[in-house]
DNA sequence: TAAGATAAGAGGGACAT
DNA sequence: ATGTCAGTCTTATCTTA
């Protein structure tokens, strides 16, 4: 455990001595003192990940040392030293030596070596990936990682691709954080088929116990009309819509996209706004068919 | 060209066997 | 466990205005 001294000079903060040092190693700084820990890892300054819009970016501007669900160990690791002294330079007795290196031996396995650990690096360097791919928070991304741990921890992944789970785990996140995803957003991006992610999404919440709250149209609204471009006049009228929609009790079972799309387009004609079904379906990521059967459906209940 | 209509097929939930 | 059924969505094609 020898710790390279960098940085010395400075005044520990507890004991007062002029010892801080820092290993270099793990980057944690330290009294050689008094063993007071000064930081445990180097912060680094400024926003930690772009944002893709005004509301986004309040969750994720940095607040402290980036200590991580989505990293394999958590950011935590320790890391055990090479040469078999202690802290102030003297070869290690005997049998300290042999605990050393035996603790040395499961350090390393607990970091890298373990089946499961793997496992974590290849889904978490792939959610890494997605984050940017899909314009995800960082409090999205936390979720996931942490949807995928248990996962793992239940043996849920054996026998399905590590992607397919991860990219449900990562819808599960998006559903509970409002956070308007598709299932087909998650398929183009990740490789992997829809009705594959589908399959493991439902397993998650079976196996954990995971109760999903219903996707509100209401945000896919958003979502659509700055992707196709309407106007906040017709997002309005639509929403309006959707709500009323919503009481007379006929968007249940409906694909909450194609919902919103035909609401859009529904308040389009009403607006006398010119738009076709083809933009609003492109933008939503039915089909147009989708939007006439639900347009119809809208047109229909509400009397208009 | 946009919108509407129709048909075939896929995937999954509910339910019974 | 397996099969059937109703309902939804997608894809493809044809017709209409």
């Amino acid at each position: 455990m020898v710790l390279q001294t960098l940085n010395v000079g400075s005044k520990c903060a507890r004991c007062g001595k002029k010892s801080l040092v820092t290993d270099n190693v793990t980057g944690e700084r330290f009294c050689g003192g008094c063993g007071f820990v000064i930081s445990e890892r180097v912060d680094e300054t400024g926003p930690e990940w772009r944002s893709f819009s005004k509301d986004e970016s309040d969750d994720r501007s940095r607040t402290g040392s980036p200590t991580s669900l989505a990293m394999h160990d958590m950011g935590l690791a320790t890391i055990i030293g090479h040469a078999n002294k202690d802290v102030t330079g003297k070869p290690l007795s005997a049998s300290m030596k042999s605990t050393i290196e035996r603790l040395r031996t499961w350090d390393s396995r607990s970091q890298v070596h373990e089946p499961a650990d793997r496992n974590f690096r290849q889904a978490f360097s792939e959610l890494d990936r997605l984050k940017d791919k899909l314009a995800l928070s960082n409090a999205v991304i936390e979720k996931t990682a942490y949807i995928y741990r248990k996962a793992l921890d239940k043996g849920l992944v054996r026998g399905r691709s590590i992607p397919g789970v991860l990219a449900a785990a990562l819808y599960v996140a998006c559903r509970e954080s409002g956070t308007p995803r598709t299932l087909n957003d998650m398929s183009r991006q990740i490789n992997v088929k829809r009705k594959d992610i589908s399959r493991c999404y439902r397993l998650l919440l079976r196996e954990l116990d995971l109760n999903m709250p219903v996707v509100n149209p209401i945000i896919c609204t958003s979502r659509i009309a700055s992707e196709a471009g309407l106007s906040e006049k017709v997002k309005r009228r639509a929403l309006t819509i959707l709500k009323d929609a919503n009481e007379m009790e006929i968007t249940a079972g409906k694909d909450p996209m194609g919902l919103a799309a035909a609401a859009l387009y529904l308040s389009c004609v009403l607006n006398g706004e010119n738009t076709t079904q083809k933009v609003i379906a492109m933008a939503a990521g039915v089909t147009e068919v989708t939007i006439r059967n639900r347009y119809k459906g809208l047109r229909e209940s509400l009397n208009i």
